[in-house]
DNA sequence: AAAGGACGTTAACAATTGTAAAGAAATTAC
DNA sequence: GTAATTTCTTTACAATTGTTAACGTCCTTT
């Protein structure tokens, strides 16, 4: 970045908020002090496999992603993006050892705060718990849709509906991790594609 | 039932809500008031495709499940079972057409409360924003659990894992339906099981 | 008791995916 | 700028699943 803009990387994330619900200045000045900027470069392992999840990440630029380790190849669960809060979040909320890691897939600039801190928040901002829940309503909605997808829908249209729902991701995130992200390997992939190239 | 025993499904209600937070007596009261003992025969649609889910259940007894349509054919998306509350979520938040179905698949005595009731609520029993909180993350780890072994197990590992953690629900849900839940087909769970029972 | 429907199993075949290996293309590192 | 690594594609083969249909069993209904 050019130089420090701490202030605007706060406001952007306080909009973000506020589209759940108004805050005013004396809760804002509370949430936003307990925040911290941080940057990040690609390939920075936020958490660790096996390590419980300290904190939970606001991305305001970049892309994340969270894998698992099977047999020592990765199979990434989710992507994130710009806007969203990022974490191994089942680690995070249980404080227990994370089964997934949680990688930057570009250089990123987040805003973090570590669990106990955010449990001081919610006491002394109730407010934020109202953020809390519809995060984590949102979170929900989102495995569920992706869920469901596996259940209703073979490999080659979810790479359809991944390429129209996220067309900005087909060019930001190497096909093979795309690939477990769908539920199936490099190869599969690169034949569904191919299929879809010859229609 | 015998009789009327609201009080005792009441009471088992309020126990589960506590092991989330304590609640004062007249916060209790505030809720109970505002939740409705209901029984559902076997069968009973309680939310159907396309239409708003008006309600969310907690179940005190009995078994349900949400199924999502694909070309005429029922496609399970989960169980619900005895302590949680069965809904479809998604709909109910964001008060939009549900794009699957909630059923009862036994007999149930369930208790209800409607969007409009909760949002009401929430204002009245602040701590119940914590609780409602803790419901969609324990959902959404819920739903996280069940996608990663979407992505890390085949379908065979899938039936073993659901056979050993629900081995109740094997006796009391068709296998047709845990077949769908579990991403294949009847004929698909019937080969396995035998594939299994010859090791 | 008989008829009908729902449920589970089995079989045969087609389609898809996984696996392993090789090579081409692109990216990264030095 | 070249080497090394990573990424993507292609091929051939094996394994699994989907599809359709037939059959037997169990349960429900009348």
């Amino acid at each position: 970045m050019e130089r420090n803009d701490t202030e605007g990387q706060l406001l952007n994330f306080r909009k973000t908020l506020e589209q759940i619900i108004p805050l005013s200045d004396s809760e804002w000045k509370m949430i936003s002090r307990k925040f911290n900027l941080m940057e990040a470069p690609k390939r920075t392992q936020l958490t660790k496999e096996g390590q419980i999840a300290t904190s939970i990440y606001f991305i305001n630029k970049g892309l994340l992603r969270i894998f698992y380790t099977k047999e020592d190849v990765e199979i990434t669960g989710f992507i994130f993006s710009e806007g969203l809060f990022a974490s191994c979040y089942e680690s995070f909320l249980l404080q227990t050892k994370s089964n997934q890691t949680l990688e930057t897939l570009e250089d990123c600039v987040l805003l973090t705060i570590d669990h106990s801190e955010l449990q001081t928040l919610y006491k002394e901002v109730p407010a934020l718990n109202i953020i809390g829940r519809v995060v984590a309503e949102q979170r929900f909605i989102n495995g569920q849709r992706i869920l469901s997808s596996h259940l209703l829908d073979s490999p080659e249209e979810r790479y359809r509906q991944f390429s129209d729902q996220y067309p900005g991701l087909l060019m930001r995130v190497p096909q093979h991790i795309i690939a477990s992200y769908l539920g199936i390997t490099p190869v599969s992939l690169s034949r569904i594609r191919k299929r879809i190239s010859r229609k």
